[in-house]
Order: C-alpha cells, then structure tokens, then sequence
DNA sequence: ACTTGGCACTCTGGTCGATGGAGTGCCAGA
DNA sequence: TCTGGCACTCCATCGACCAGAGTGCCAAGT
C-alpha cells in the first residue's frame, strides 16, 4: 500500500525527469499521476527514497533526480516494454529489406537502431565461430606475398595476407590452394584448427614451409584473433541535450572509437530474448560512467545502444529488441 | 615594402589565433613578430586588412580573427609545409609496419593520421577499379540465394547476395561459379562488363534465367555502386577545445555519417602530391561550413583531414601528404 | 609619405548584491 | 497516516558597476 505509492512516486519522477531533463518536485508528481495525495504526502516519500538512495536533489531547494539505483529499480520493477507501434514495425521492415548483402544487413540496421531510438547505436558484424568453410581462396598478390581469403557458409568472408620468405611458383599456389580447399571444405570454423595443424608434415617438402605459414595465419585470423568488428551509427545524438554531457562528452566519444571496448559492452549477453541493462557506474568502461547501455543478442552477435542514464528505457528495450529480432531473422535464414 | 609587412601581420594574426584561439591585438603581433614597428602602424595595416575582408573583429575593441580569405591567402601564399621530425616518420612507419590486411592498412592509417594532426581523419578503402579480377566464386546459402564474391588482385573482396526466382541445385552453381570464373579471370574490373554483358545468351537454357541475374548483379555492383566505403577516427578531437564549435558540433556530427558525403569531400582531387585545401563556406556541405578539410590522393582512394577552419594548416599539409605517400607505397607494392 | 605616441571611446567579462521563485523540511492538526 | 501551513534555503536572473583590452583617429615627428 505505501510500498506501493512510493515506488509510483519513484516511476513518476524517473519518467518525468527523463521527459523534461529537470529535477522533478513533489507538486509536479502529485498532479502527474492520479495519486490522489497531496504534495506535502509525496514530499515524505521523496525523503524515504531520497534516505534509501534512489533519487537524490542536485541542490537543497531543488526537485530530485534518479539516481543510478532509481533508475535500476524502475528498469526492474516498474517499467514495462513499450510496444512498438505498426508504423514502426513496418518501417524496420521495409529499411531492412532492402539490404544487398550481409554487411550492407548490419550498416542498415545501425543507422536503423540509431534513428529508431535516436541514440548511438552499435551493431556487432555476425561473429562467425559457428559457420562453416565454404571455400578457400589462395591468391598471389606479389611473389612473396599471398592473400588467403576464407569464404563461410554465412557469407562472410575473411581475408589475411601472408608474407612469405621466398618466392613462390604460380604452380605452387594452385598447390596450396587445392590442398587447404580439400582440407577445409565444409569443415566448421571452430573445427579448422584441428583440421590443419598437421598439413604440413604430411604434404611434399619444398612446399612444406610456405604451408606452414599459411597454417599459422590460419589458426590466428580464427583463434588468436577473432576479428569481431562492430558498426556505429548516431553519435551526432550525443550532442541533442548539452545538458546530459557538460564536459563529459569528449571521453564518450573517445571510448566509442575503441572497437574493443564497444564489443565488451554489446557483446557479453549471449542470450537472445534478454536484453540486458547497463546503467552509469554499473559501467566499468572509462569514460561511459554517465551513460547507460542497452543490449542484446540477436544471434551471431551483439547489438546495443547507447545513451546518457536519463533516457526512455522502455522505448529502447523495445526497439533494440525488435530490431535484433528482424536482424536475426534475416541472417539466420 | 609595405605590402609585404601587412602580409607578415595577417601571417602573425593566423599563427597566434591558431595558437591561442583568442582574437589576437595589435600589440601582439607587433611584439610576436620581429617587425621593429609599433602596435600604432600595426593597426593601420590591420584596418586595410579588414577592409579588404581577410580579418574581422568579433566586437569592436576585440582584437581581430581570420577570415576564410585570410585562411585561403595564408595557406596559399604565407605559409610553408612544416617538414614532419624523424620521429613522426619513423612512428608512421612502424605503426602501419604492422598491418594485417588491406583493410588493416586503411584502419591503421585513419587513426595515425588523426592522432598525427589531432582532427578528425578519413581515409577511403581501395578503390578497386583499376584491378584484376583474380577469382570469383558463387556460394549457395540457402536453395534461393546465392552468395557472390569476387577476389582482386589488390586483395580487395567484393561480396553481393543474389536472390533467385527459383530453386537452385548444387551441380547447376558450379556450373555457374565456372563459367563466370572462366570469362572473368584476369579481366580488369572496368572491362568486366563487356565480358559479362552476353554470358545469358551464350550458356544452355535452363541456367540462363540464373546466369542473367547474376550477372545483373555484377554489373550492379562494379558499375551502378562503386560501394566507396571510408573509415574516420579522431572525432572525439571535435570536443577538443568546446569554443570552435560552440553549438555547431551537430551538424558536423551528422554530416561525417554520411558516407557519400566524406567521400566527395575527399574523393574528388585525383592527383597524388596535390593537397587540397577546402576552407570553411568554401565547403558547400551543409554542416560543414565552418570546418576546413585538408585532402590528398594515394593512388587508390583520398586521405583527408578535418577539423575546425582555425586549424594548423603548414603541420596538416605535411601529414595528410606524409601518411598519403606511406600508405600508397604499402598498397602499391 | 610613413610612422608613432597619445587619447578618448567602446565593448566584453567578471563581480557584487538584490530579488523572485521553486522546492524543501518540519510541525501541528485532522 | 495524511495534509495544510510556514519558515528556510538555494538557484537563477537581472542590473549596476568596474577593470581591462583593444580600437580609431589625430597631431606631431622623421
């Protein structure tokens, strides 16, 4: 019963904060929500989840503002997903439609993501661990220097140079090429290791060494070095409200343009369905403390966005979710 | 004699305004440079200089700030290209020493350049016309859809997925992934049309409904959509100092998503050793027009940095063409 | 014909103080 | 347990004011 009020006054000054970008004070809840209470009722309440840490007021004198942990609590307990409106539906729809191949799938979907919920969005390329190898490709690009270029089932593509010792023959490399393609062919990513590690002791000698490095580029490109790349669109959002970030813009932008860190941010979930919630400090990234992130998985990777902590969690769940959905869909077919 | 001095005083109004981002006075540049004449001639000079729209004063009784003129008659005639130290070179070097890839190169380039020059950097993947076609392949993906790739001998690879009306069966994509291996190996990707044009025609009936949409694509993706792609780094150095772009950060944002607009930004010189110089309205983009953009060519694709019009131009020039000539040298060996 | 020192003028940016308003905390009463 | 009332605090705004920087112009010097 008051357990209850309180958290109404809690949801009441989050949705209101994240509405106007100012503190909130007990006449606007009372007459926001229906509560039927007076301003002085909500007034203890604010003191008891200012107490409990939950909102707090810039200045004495002023309306308070969610913190950090009013903001979970109200992702957790008092907020349902907004669902997405036909209109919208149909519009992540036709933009996604039209894509003519895979990355083309992700770079639409970013910008998607990014004018849908009109934050920065972040979209991870489909990692590629669970394809296949659907064919080999050894190119000569000079004489010491070969591009090896795997082709999965997924229709990505994977591409290394190889810089070799000495020169190699045209006929040599049809070689290489045959032997790796008999090797790999429809062998699955994570398998290819074991595939290939002992190719060269079993092949003819003088092409021996050249396999080998082949080899070597092989097992780092897949297990070394994962390649996972991200696409990044609305960063122009960060700027809509000054307010949100005074100074603290700079260090934002400074961590997006580290793949790895976004990939650490969007990438962890690995459940579908769950969208995961990062608010402020929950964030141990440098320099993204005062934003929040939302996230999910839509199968072969992560997609997120990413936002200062007063944004409209709802509306973001809901369309990260959609769009990971539609994404997954059309790759997983 | 006398002209020559009032160059020198709109030389030491740029120098100092970039230095300090603060209207420069006459008493400044009479003591900065050596000039051996009093703040009183200075101001004579400075009052003609305005006149004839190469400086202006923010308010009266502020000291003056170059205009885009003034920029423009200093970077073409007052300036000289800073030489880069033997450390920046020697960093250039081992920092691109250690690419991966081709498209490893274009990554590291982008982020050298704008850590380099502390602005924002782009730099344009390979274009890819003037190469060989080295292989092609035709993947299926699902009965109805076919992957597309093509391997050049720059180490670029193009993928496109193909739709079909109708399901297709193994033996039949081999068949296709030989006959367009054979009439496009070694061609040039701008003979690749002619090459392809009849193909339908020529092949056995029950492919040529396949064969034709194939080959539309091709064509679709070599000529209609050169899929130029860039890569940018270094917009967190737009934050840098807050008063350059006080409420104009936005559009610049915005503008620097658009892929086609960075690309006829940066696109458009052709020649390689010619730097352009784009200075503020110069620059008809909307949104950029209080930026300048310094550009180059290195054979494959453009180079290019951007930043606010008060900008080092003489150390912009020097890495734009230094970091131009590196990567050139790399991805033409 | 230039250059220079002097001088009056203008504009900005910062500081100070007063004021109004919003919002709170607390208390006493329903 | 809720409510109205009241005193209090703090912020934001405004006007006034002042110091400083820089200019434009003029008259004198070279």
């Amino acid at each position: 019963m008051l357990e209850e009020r309180r958290l109404d006054v809690l949801r009441a000054i989050v949705e209101g904060f994240v509405l106007t970008n100012e503190p909130v004070g007990s006449r606007a809840v009372a007459e926001r929500r229906q509560l039927g209470v007076s301003p002085a009722t909500v007034r203890n309440d604010m003191a008891a989840l200012e107490e409990e840490g939950y909102i707090v007021q810039p200045h004495t004198s002023a309306g308070r503002v969610p913190t950090d942990k009013g903001y979970r609590l109200f992702v957790d307990r008092l907020s349902s997903v907004k669902p997405m409106s036909v209109a919208e539906r149909r519009a992540i729809e036709t933009f996604l439609e039209g894509a003519v191949d895979l990355d083309d799938v992700v770079r639409r979907s970013v910008r998607l993501l990014a004018q849908l919920t009109r934050q920065v969005a972040v979209v991870q390329y489909p990692s590629l661990s669970r394809s296949e190898v659907r064919h080999v490709e050894v190119v000569a690009m000079t004489s010491t220097r070969l591009l090896l270029v795997l082709i999965t089932d997924r229709g990505r593509v994977e591409q290394r140079i190889v810089e070799l010792l000495e020169p190699i023959e045209d006929a040599d490399v049809a070689d290489l090429r045959r032997i790796l393609g008999t090797a790999l062919h429809g062998c699955r990513l994570v398998d290819v290791p074991a595939a290939v590690s002992d190719l060269p002791d079993s092949s003819s000698p003088h092409l021996r060494g050249m396999l080998s490095a082949l080899v070597a580029v092989v097992l780092e490109s897949l297990v070394e070095r994962p390649e996972e790349r991200v696409a990044l669109a609305g960063t122009a959002n960060l700027t809509r409200s000054n307010l949100d970030f005074p100074h603290t813009l700079r260090p934002v932008l400074e961590a997006l343009e580290e793949q790895v860190v976004l990939l650490r941010l969007i990438g962890t979930p690995g459940d579908s369905d769950t969208v995961t919630v990062r608010i402020g400090a929950e964030n141990d990234v440098e320099g993204l403390q005062t934003t929040s992130i939302v996230s999910t998985d839509y199968g072969f990777g992560g997609v997120g966005v990413l936002g200062p902590t007063r944004m409209d969690y709802p509306a973001n769940i809901a369309a990260v979710r959609a769009v990971a959905r539609y994404v997954g869909e059309l790759l997983g077919s």
